[in-house]
DNA sequence: TGATTTTATCCGCCTATGCGGATATGTTAA
DNA sequence: TTAACATATCCGCATAGGCGGATAAAATCA
């Protein structure tokens, strides 16, 4: 995939997408997870990070069967501000909250994936 | 159009558009100079324009038979942020010092279209 | 090995939006 | 009013990428 400033955008436009790098923003978290945030098919969960790991946005690293997911570090000072202030903007958005809060309930009901 | 956080950056997700927006960051601009600069049909660019109307980026003035296009005033901290952030990542790309060049080089040819 | 679990990819379908030529609209000047 | 010009919109076509169910691949465990 062309790392082009215009895909490093493209990336941003679309809710799922930005619902998931609001959740990683405090943290790694598995493919689980975020299914059970979003309630969302786990095939469009994992398209989108395959999108946001194509353009550069997330890394994965394997533990046994899952997947965790986490922010990549960037690397030019451009992207690491964006991320700072995409940080700041998509905690304050509601349905970032709402995410949040559907991710501390889960993670009472059930113990972490690993 | 609804102006939601993902639509905004979708807006950039364009490389026409991020060359408007680039040559926009140094004042307004009519249609017709952005057609010089671009290279590319009339209609490309005004439909262009039209999204980044639509989104909040720009906002156009008709003066005469010319609309002027400069970017548009942002309202909240984040979209300002992102502004000067953008600005500071465009100004740095070869495609935006060559657009640079083509608009000095159209200039000293032609008369301001106005 | 075979069954189970988690994740990734494949598939067909659908919409948004890219493109550029043609046409419509708006403005000015003759 | 008509002609000329700048810009916007329309049109048909092409493609990227959205969706979610089905299937494949990878890892673990019995």
């Amino acid at each position: 995939m062309r790392r082009t400033t215009a895909q490093f955008f493209k990336a941003l436009s679309e809710e799922p997408r930005l619902r998931i790098l609001a959740l990683l923003l405090n943290g790694e978290l598995c493919v689980c997870d975020l299914m059970a945030v979003l309630q969302l098919p786990q095939s469009t969960i994992s398209r989108h990070l395959a999108y946001l790991r194509n353009t550069g946005w997330v890394k994965g690293r394997r533990r046994g069967v899952w997947m965790y997911y986490r922010l990549a570090e960037m690397e030019t000072p451009f992207a690491k501000e964006l991320v700072v202030l995409l940080g700041k903007r998509l905690r304050e958005l509601p349905d970032t909250l709402l995410d949040y809060a559907a991710l501390e309930a889960f993670r009472r009901t059930k113990k972490p994936c690993a």
